[in-house]
Formats: C-alpha cells, sequence, structure tokens
DNA sequence: CTACATGCTCTAGCGACTAGAGGTGCAAGA
DNA sequence: TCTTGCACCTCTAGTCGCTAGAGCATGTAG
C-alpha cells in the first residue's frame, strides 16, 4: 500500500501543491482518503486524473468543460459527441484568437519600426495608440 | 461649454459607462469635474484619453504598462525609449502566444480528426488529453 | 407633472488560481 | 530521544480587469 502525498502527486503529474487542493475545493478532483495524521492520500489514478486536468488547462480549456470531459472520460460506452463538440468549440476558439494575434502582431511591428528612437511627440507608438485610425487594418 | 456625460464619454470613446468609473477609481483616468447635481463631466482631452486606453488594452497591453504609456505620452519632449521597450515586450508576447496557439491548434486538430464518433473509449480527444506522450509534438 | 433614462455610490462576484498566516505531522540526523 | 526543518493542514484574502446588482438621485422629453 503506498500512500502518495500531495507534493508526490504535484511533482508526478506537473500540477502544483495549492492548485490540487484548489481543485479539490471546486469538486475537480474527488476528495482523496487521510492519513492518521490527517494528511492527503492519493492513489495512481488520482495522480492521471490531475495530468488529464493540467493537459487539459494547457490547451485552454476551461474548468467547466474539463469537468464534462472528466465525465465522459469515466463513462467510456457512452458515444463521444458532446467530447468532439467541445475540442471542436475550443477549436474554432483558438482559430480566432490566432488570427486575432496575427493582426495585433502586424499592429505593433508597424508600431516598433516606426519609432524612430527620438522624442516622444515623434514616436509612432504612442501616436498609433492615440489615434486608432492610424491603423492600416480594420479590427474585429 | 459643452459638458460631455460619461455616457457621452463611453459612446464616443468606445469604453464601457463602469469601466471608465473604474478607470478613474484606479487612477488611469483623472477625476473629472462634476455637474452642480455630482455628476461627472468630461472634456474633449478625457475621452481622447479613454480612445487610448481602449486601443491599448485590445493590443493586450496591461494596466500597469497602459499607465506607464499615459504619462510618457504626458511628457512629450522625454525621449521613447520607454514606449518603444514596452510595445517590443508585448510584440514579443504576442509572437510567443502565437506559437504556442498554433501548436495547440495543430493538437486539437489531431484530436478532432481522429475522434472516429464512436465510443468514449475509442475517442481520441479524451485519449489525446489523458496521455500528453500522444501528441506527437513537443510543447513549451 | 410624470415617466423614464441616465447618473450616483457601494458591495460583491467572475475565473483560476496564488500568497500568506498560523498551526500540525513526520522523517532523519545528533 | 530529541530536535531540526521540511512538508503538510486550514483559512482568509489578494490578484487582474472588469461586470452585475441594489438602492438611490438627477436630468430630460412629452
Amino acid at each position: 500500500m503506498k500512500k502518495i502525498t500531495i507534493g508526490d502527486a504535484a511533482r508526478q503529474s506537473g500540477v502544483k501543491v495549492p492548485t490540487i487542493r484548489y481543485y479539490e475545493s471546486i469538486g475537480l478532483l474527488a476528495a482523496p482518503s487521510r492519513s492518521e495524521g490527517n494528511q492527503r492520500s492519493y492513489e495512481p489514478a488520482d495522480v492521471r486524473r490531475l495530468a488529464f486536468i493540467r493537459h487539459a488547462r494547457e490547451l485552454g480549456f476551461e474548468v467547466d468543460a474539463i469537468r464534462t470531459l472528466l465525465t465522459l472520460q469515466d463513462e467510456p460506452d457512452q458515444p463521444c459527441a458532446s467530447a468532439d463538440a467541445i475540442a471542436k468549440a475550443r477549436l474554432i476558439e483558438v482559430e480566432q484568437r490566432i488570427r486575432s494575434l496575427m493582426a495585433l502582431k502586424a499592429e505593433l511591428e508597424m508600431m516598433v519600426e516606426g519609432c524612430g528612437h527620438g522624442r516622444v511627440d515623434q514616436c509612432r507608438v504612442i501616436e498609433v495608440l492615440a489615434d486608432h485610425g492610424q491603423c492600416t487594418h480594420a479590427h474585429h
């Protein structure tokens, strides 16, 4: 009977100790059994669940989406349409975010290139910020 | 003596009314004069400042960075090295964010394509999330 | 004069943590 | 055995940039 402490679970899963406790508090991870001295004692399955959560968070899924994905994972005989829909929705979000960041990058490059490193009143960085009309492209 | 109400300032600048009050509360926008009935009364310069803030926020600058940019704008005879540095730092952030979002997009596409729309236990979405090792590329 | 939109202040909530205070458990070295 | 010191515990409050709502006061159009 090997006992996994919260610290070990953190090291193995890559989720920080306070974050693990936070996930427990919001019901994303079930409360584990406790040792005699009231310390959390995790099973390998908990560590896998934490790794799942971490990876999903890295992919930008919100906690609510992860909650759904986790319940799906627990019922492997269900059709996976929901998981697919969640991933697809996230993909669309990511594509939009990339597009808007590319526009933003172009604008920032213009600002930085235009800056003659002189005085503020000739600086394109400030100028472009002050007057959105100077952007060569449309936002949104 | 035209008086600009907070509602007009909001419409002209594109910053919402509660957000304007919030900016005042955190000292990003100076408290304006008040009408007899204690209502905020803005000058055109305030509206320009709000538009500046809004544009900078759209570009993803944090409020602290905007604070610096605003004080720079107020001192046009200073060298603009700080403004340049802030914009460059933001550019680097944006470039990194784009790169990581592209990796993420690839991973999500793999997940969605691999999903055979069958049962959860054959679903690549769940599978990939559960085992990061299945990603064909390295993160970070 | 009466609606009703707009304004005011204040407090609390969002998401997803993070930081800190103040205390307890536990394992290893002296 | 004692003690040192890290890891653990709970609880509260703070972060960022707003947003929502309660409960009033004011300003304006018909």
